[in-house]
DNA sequence: ATCAGATGTAATAACCATAATTACATCAAA
DNA sequence: TTTGATGTAATTATGGTTATTACATCTGAT
């Protein structure tokens, strides 16, 4: 199974606060509009970014700020966020191999250190990813629409 | 969403044959035992292993074994072959962004080759990883056992 | 004080992949 | 030809995702 849409929709979120946050007030319907999203879906994935202490979400009036310089929040911080993988855990394993097997009763000593470092792999490159990267790029791409 | 337990019960599939394919015939029935998961589910496995070219069913007498040295199979080709993900897409990117916003008609160009990087680091870590590594230490968690 | 516009959240449904299960056609060696 | 195995279709149950409706709640502006 795919990582949740949530991680790029997060993703999308915060590029839309980095872009148009100055200028207007970013609404959950304005997000919704932007990524083609229903807004209570919206609303849930920033709930869990403000839940994680990346954005405050001003109730009443409405609006998103970010809570931190873009170069401090990372894609892992988000991945973790927006909750992509039940119990952290990237690779779902067969629930209950035999005791009476041999290798049912081992397969998790010879494969839980393997997954570790695959599942590591990847939060690693995740780290090394940012919001100002995000936001580098996204002022790069819409510049480049207006030549 | 998790990646499916089919990539786990390869692996142990593997482990099985290795360990016991020279003394017993490794049948789907066995492997269901030793897994717990339902023979159907397994014989599907070993189809989609088998039409990945990493082992041979035989057909009638029942029995499975593996077309090549076992450090020349690696976590990857498993992977692949038991189609984790769909299209071989880590990330489920959000369906529809608005052509009508200008960050979400280029929030493909921001993120598409970041995404990609990290996929890439994922399937780097898989790569690095084979069959060899675990018959050695089936073989020493089997040994330990017996001590 | 109230109104307007926004967030927070519960409840429901549709959809899809996973996994279990039953059933049966097919195969190949004994 | 019998036996034990694979291959596969069909059905069901389960669970996460996403959409949707509805409404309580909040807060700034009038």
């Amino acid at each position: 199974m795919q990582i949740s849409s949530r991680f790029t929709l997060a993703i999308h979120i915060f590029a839309c606060i980095d872009t148009f946050g100055s200028e207007y007030k970013v609404t959950s319907d304005f997000l919704a509009g932007s990524t083609n999203v229903n807004p209570v879906i919206i609303r849930k994935i920033l709930g869990q970014l403000k839940g994680a202490g990346l954005i405050e979400v001003a109730r009443g009036t409405g609006g998103t700020t970010v809570t931190r310089p873009l170069d401090e929040i990372t894609f892992l911080d988000i991945y973790n966020a927006v909750e992509c993988v039940e119990n952290g855990e990237l690779f779902h394993f067969h629930e209950n191999p035999s005791t009476n097997c041999p290798v049912g009763r081992n397969i998790h000593h010879i494969l839980d250190d393997k997954l570790y470092r695959v599942q590591n792999a990847l939060e690693k490159e995740l780290a090394c990813i940012t919001l100002a990267d995000i936001k580098r790029d996204t002022e790069k791409y819409l510049s480049e629409e207006n030549r």
